[in-house]
DNA sequence: TACCTGAGTTGACGGCGTCACATGAGTGCG
DNA sequence: CGCACTCATGTGACGCCGTCAACTCAGGTA
């Protein structure tokens, strides 16, 4: 098995090549060539475990989506935390993401949403995120509220990325505007439960 | 002035040409090469009128956020709509953006924030949107709803463009989040001002 | 008319993704 | 032990791309 262990090892030196060069110089840095240099592999090696370059980049979107999964299913199991806390910790991982991997955050919603894998992935984050807004406005307004809260989080990472968050016009961080969030939505729950 | 006038058109041309490519194809296919053939010129011909792709691009991104402004501007000055629809519709129009031109859209974001042309562009958007949600929730929070209610909008148009809320789990559609979003953001002043 | 200015064309360069083919080391079988 | 085979990898080539420099040539000017 000494064949298939060195070609795993290929394999992943050039997904782990593939992500730093992302991270370091953006989308435009990362060219078969240089992923193949940095693994000690030749331009055309990549072929040999990837179909196309796209097969690639999805691979390290799938990994990006799996592992915030995973840190947001650590949010949800946390016995500690308030639901508020859960949920506003859950926004600002997305978020989080988008602050230190721009360029591989950008990646992970720019791979197409077809794509199995990546939807698996992508589909295993919505379910912890849903679970957790279920814990704040539960079962049956979840989906709705998770969509906008997905939705908000996703527009104030996507703002700050692009810088437009950043003007002077808005002194705005990211986290003022999670709690702002987090409490319209409490309170607008509160009303129809009031009335209800 | 034949000649000069002769040289704007083939700029506009240029201009055109570029962003119907884009909408057709994506920026993938927006290439000097394509723009310069649909144009009507060579391949070089858009050197004697921009510096390189790039400021080709940022140009189409600055006529897209100054005829977004232009929309909302309207909007703004409709003496027959209501606070709420103002806010409602403003919110709409960059969703309809990302619907009706997804590639333009994610130029518009792309476009470096540094760019003194995209900056005022953008500006004159945010001035817009700014009046119109001052109108709802006054003057002194309008910055903080303000921002808080762009990333919303921005999120769920970049959700919907990258198919993360089209999947069968989140029934729900950029409109119906809107509503949500202003009615939450309504309830939520309204118990400040309840309170105060 | 003669000059000149500048928009437009074209050839060339390096870099890119990708494919077809060559190579050579590991592997299983006799 | 040796041989044939398999498959990861290397390499040359192709057609694209953005970009630049040199050239052409029509419009405007003196």
């Amino acid at each position: 098995m000494r064949r298939t262990e060195a070609a795993a090892a290929t394999r992943s030196a050039l997904v782990r090549a593939a992500s730093e060069l992302l991270d370091e110089g953006g989308p435009g840095a990362v060219t078969l060539r240089a992923v193949g240099a940095r693994a000690g592999v030749s331009r055309g090696a990549p072929y040999g475990h990837f179909e196309n370059k796209e097969h690639l980049l999805t691979e390290i979107a799938v990994d990006a989506w799996n592992s915030l999964a995973d840190e947001v299913e650590r949010l949800r199991a946390d016995p500690e935390a308030t639901p508020s806390a859960r949920l506003e910790g859950a926004l600002l991982a997305l978020i989080g993401v988008g602050r230190r991997q721009p360029h591989l955050y950008a990646l992970m919603f720019s791979t197409p949403a077809d794509d199995p894998e990546a939807a698996g992935a992508a589909g295993r984050l919505q379910d912890q995120f849903l679970a957790i807004v279920a814990g704040l406005v539960g079962e049956s307004d979840a989906l709705r509220y998770g969509a906008l809260l997905m939705s908000s989080a996703h527009g104030i990472a996507g703002l700050e990325l692009s810088g437009h968050l950043a003007r002077e016009k808005w002194k705005v961080g990211g986290e003022q505007l999670v709690r702002m969030q987090v409490d319209a939505i409490r309170s607008g729950v509160e009303d129809v439960d009031a009335r209800g």
